[in-house]
DNA sequence: GTGTATGCAAATTCTTTGCATGGAA
DNA sequence: TTCCATGCAAAGAATTTGCATACAC
């Protein structure tokens, strides 16, 4: 269960679902699988038109739609600190958290007991079956906080989104 | 500090700020308060109409986005469940997961200590000072689990959003 | 009176859909 | 050979922006 091996762990789900691995299919699970995590549909779009310029961005909609249903990938907002796109993961393992610095933009991921505990908490008192869980957290960085001060971010009516 | 009393703590934190209490953010925060949560910023909109049928839709946006800003409101996605639109609540001054059901649309909350702990374990470890948190939890309810099995929800290509 | 907030219309961003053709199994 | 998957164009949903007017302080 090496890292290089889950992309065919993929596949291999996928061809058990009777879901065809297409050409576009294979450079885009490559590419989510081997890439730096995070990438959203326009990034993951870009990458992929590198080994394929005729790959269209709606396949890879598709393609991100089909395996979050599958429960192959997980979807992120990463507190929509750059916009409203969605960022793609490979499912791991290990339930995480992500941890994004409002000022710079980087995302750190978190991992404790405190996640898997709280969901089976959840089960049982609410009698929920958890399939998908997220927890995410804005914040600013070590790096940031100093600089934070001086960028003066009282209340005014225009700013980020 | 009941319930009641928390809108007019918010109108006390904006004129603080020099946020001019205009007829519609009136309006809006009695809403965001008194209503049960999590409104979407269009049916924030049609409560709003109500009240004051000239008011307008880009008002509520501005009218949110300045809230989140100002940590007043916090701002939720539910999983998505419903499309893309997020949701909104009163930031409460107990941190809570929301737990959506993936079938009916069910909202729970659930509170608890592992939350906050959470919190710091991740301001201490990675250097980050949290401005603010979200988790939520897509499953299915006790009421669902049993029909799910009925809906057979193999992988097939088109479903959901 | 002054300058922020609103309303209206139009634009933007992100994502989905319809339909004919292509290609994996 | 059979359908599922793709590409293309167009549509759709959610949200933002530009600008003139209105109104809170």
């Amino acid at each position: 269960m090496v890292p290089a091996a889950s992309a065919t762990g993929i596949q291999h789900s996928l061809r058990m679902r009777g879901v065809r691995l297409t050409r576009q299919r294979l450079i885009l699970l490559e590419l989510l699988d081997l890439t730096g995590r995070h990438l959203d549909a326009e990034s993951l779009y870009q990458l992929a038109k590198e080994k394929d310029p005729k790959l269209n961005r709606v396949t890879v909609y598709r393609t991100l739609k089909l395996l979050k249903q599958g429960g192959l990938i997980d979807e992120l907002d990463l507190m929509h600190h750059a916009g409203d796109q969605h960022y793609y993961e490979t499912r791991q393992k290990q339930e995480h958290a992500h941890i994004v610095c409002l000022r710079c933009g980087k995302v750190e991921e978190f991992f404790g007991e405190a996640l898997q505990g709280m969901k089976h908490q959840v089960e049982t008192a609410l009698g929920f079956r958890i399939v998908t869980a997220r927890t995410e957290m804005g914040g600013y960085c070590a790096d940031c906080q100093s600089q934070t001060a001086t960028d003066a971010v009282a209340i005014s009516p225009q700013a980020e989104r």
